[in-house]
DNA sequence: ATCGCAATTGCGAACGCCTTGCAATAGAGT
DNA sequence: ACTCTATTGCAAGGCGTTCGCAATTGCGAT
């Protein structure tokens, strides 16, 4: 519920975009849970509320949003699927743990750290910082991979 | 120039596999350079030296070598193409520029740092550890974008 | 040296994810 | 309501990668 219809109407409009039926509920769904989804899980649950929109309505929806920076792609694994979640600005951190398959993400400084870092030592600007962490999750080690 | 043939041929054999030609090849060509390539990159080299392996071929090889540990694979993009390297514990770290587009490795001890701060206060066992930052390069900042 | 056999290759077809061209549809300002 | 243009649905296509299978080849055993 991070932000709302009206919200993301207001987004659209003031870079001179329309809210459509299909943006909206691709919205809806991608802004209804926190972790992230791939675009047929994602397709999945759009279709549950609107059967009629197409899957090419929902990657142009995805893109749109992208840009507006309302949501984030990431490349989580090497399978080809991009992977999707709301743009939280302090959500960067991903691990995936290698045997469950589930993602966690994590809230941390470090990223600020590592932007900082490059900008005064190494003149890099710095856009975006992906921190992606692959391994045993805690319940997975537990049980013995 | 860090692994040779006759370390493959070891690193091959003690896993019950074989030194062959198309392996050979593949990994001449992917150690021959400190930066990533995409498969095709790769391919383009390999023919280059031997036209008769095929495309199959050097994905089977780059598969195999990530299976043990000699090589990196990484999605840096979201073309859907992979990139890869060889395996070097501390060059997890990348820098790419939006705008020119090169890729620029970073060797730091934030890796080590991350990996461990995760074990102990989340008990995420780290595996793997891979650090994405894009933006703009030094240069490409002069040049104002 | 040679043999034999499983591991590996080349080839073509197929797959999964995503994009695109185009005619039909539907927002939203007037 | 009307019009104009952005957006959609559809079907085809593109790109990177994988797969099945027959032919080949490395390599340990003979």
């Amino acid at each position: 519920m991070s932000e709302s219809t009206a919200d993301l109407r207001d987004a659209l409009r003031e870079a001179g975009h329309r809210l459509t039926g299909p943006r909206l509920t691709v919205w809806q769904v991608v802004s209804g849970t926190e972790s992230h989804m791939t675009a047929d899980q994602i397709a999945d649950q759009v279709r549950a509320l609107d059967p009629t929109v197409n899957l090419s309505s929902i990657y142009r929806s995805l893109a749109l949003f992208a840009d507006l920076g309302l949501v984030r792609e990431s490349n989580l694994d090497s399978t080809g699927a991009s992977h999707w979640e709301v743009a939280h600005p302090d959500e960067q951190f991903h691990l995936r743990c290698v045997s469950c398959g589930r993602v966690f993400h994590h809230t941390g400084d470090l990223v600020d750290k590592v932007r900082s870092h490059l900008g005064n030592e190494h003149g890099f600007r710095a856009d975006n910082i992906e921190l992606l962490v692959t391994g045993l999750c805690e319940r997975c080690a537990a049980r013995g991979n």
